[in-house]
DNA sequence: TCTATCTCAATAATGATTATCCTTAAATAA
DNA sequence: TTATTTAAGGATAATCATTATTGAGATAGA
């Protein structure tokens, strides 16, 4: 992630706290998981700079921005290759890592020049199975 | 796609043309999409109607929501397995069909119970990759 | 220290989607 | 065919996430 010297980036709290709370989190969190938790620390943080510190972020590679939720934008501070498993109930979401060999035919690409890819693995998790058991016998919907 | 018969849905001129513009399209269309195309035909067709039959067709197992689109949701009427390659400059997205082995370690899924995949390739489309070359050697973003 | 430039925080604006509410039309059965 | 029931349509307001704006304050470099 971004370093304090980092050239052009001006340092400020606010940005460290975000930095902070991103680096290593393995949860990709939304901009108002960033927003409630960094808040904790530094209650005169405003909503909007989260925002644009994830801007920042993002255009200088720190961060990638993951499109698997479609309530909302989840972010991703380890910008390696990898895959993600989504439960698809709580949407917690856990990185995939490992290579799959996913070559499309030539003629299925209708001349792309594919330049990467991406694969959602959709599941239940240990906590949702345990509520569903938990459910089972009561009425469903 | 749903027919006439469908039971307990009530079939109206307006979902016919929704229903008609979805069957066999290709395209991946949003919300808006639809809407611009079908008040061609029905002017007085509102947007509303358009989100209101987009959720019947999804809660029915006629409509696939694609979360793959940052911008806005996309439609999809063919429901069967498949994957998607994305233009990363313009978003046209074009289905792929084929089986891929995406077995995950068994450690990697940390007990989840595994339900699906979806893969999506990023490319750039032949369109796009003309614009590209036309753009070279002019003052660059 | 001075000054130009960045960044902050508050808040307004936007854009997509959902909810509400009253009217209208489809289905069904007399 | 007509009447009755009930879901669907249309207009529009509300909501929610995200982006833009703006004036004040902070930062860095001369
Ligand atoms: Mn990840
Ligand atoms: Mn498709
Ligand atoms: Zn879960
Ligand atoms: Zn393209």
């Amino acid at each position: 992630m971004a370093s304090y010297k980092d050239k052009g980036i001006k340092m400020t709290p606010q940005r460290m706290a975000i930095m902070e709370f991103l680096d290593g989190n393995p949860d990709h969190p939304s901009a108002e998981d960033i927003y409630m938790e960094v808040k904790e620390k530094y209650p005169m943080m405003s909503f909007a700079t989260v925002y644009k510190t994830i801007e920042v972020l993002k255009s200088r590679g720190y961060l990638l921005e993951l499109t698997i939720d479609p309530e909302r934008r989840r972010y991703d501070p380890d910008t390696r290759h990898h895959h993600h498993l989504i439960c698809v109930d709580c949407k917690k979401i856990v990185d995939i890592y490992g290579d799959f060999p996913v070559n499309v035919p030539e003629e299925a690409q209708e001349s792309f020049e594919l330049v990467g890819n991406h694969i959602e693995f959709y599941g239940i998790c240990p906590e949702c199975k345990k509520e569903r058991r938990k459910n089972n016998g009561n009425i469903q919907m």
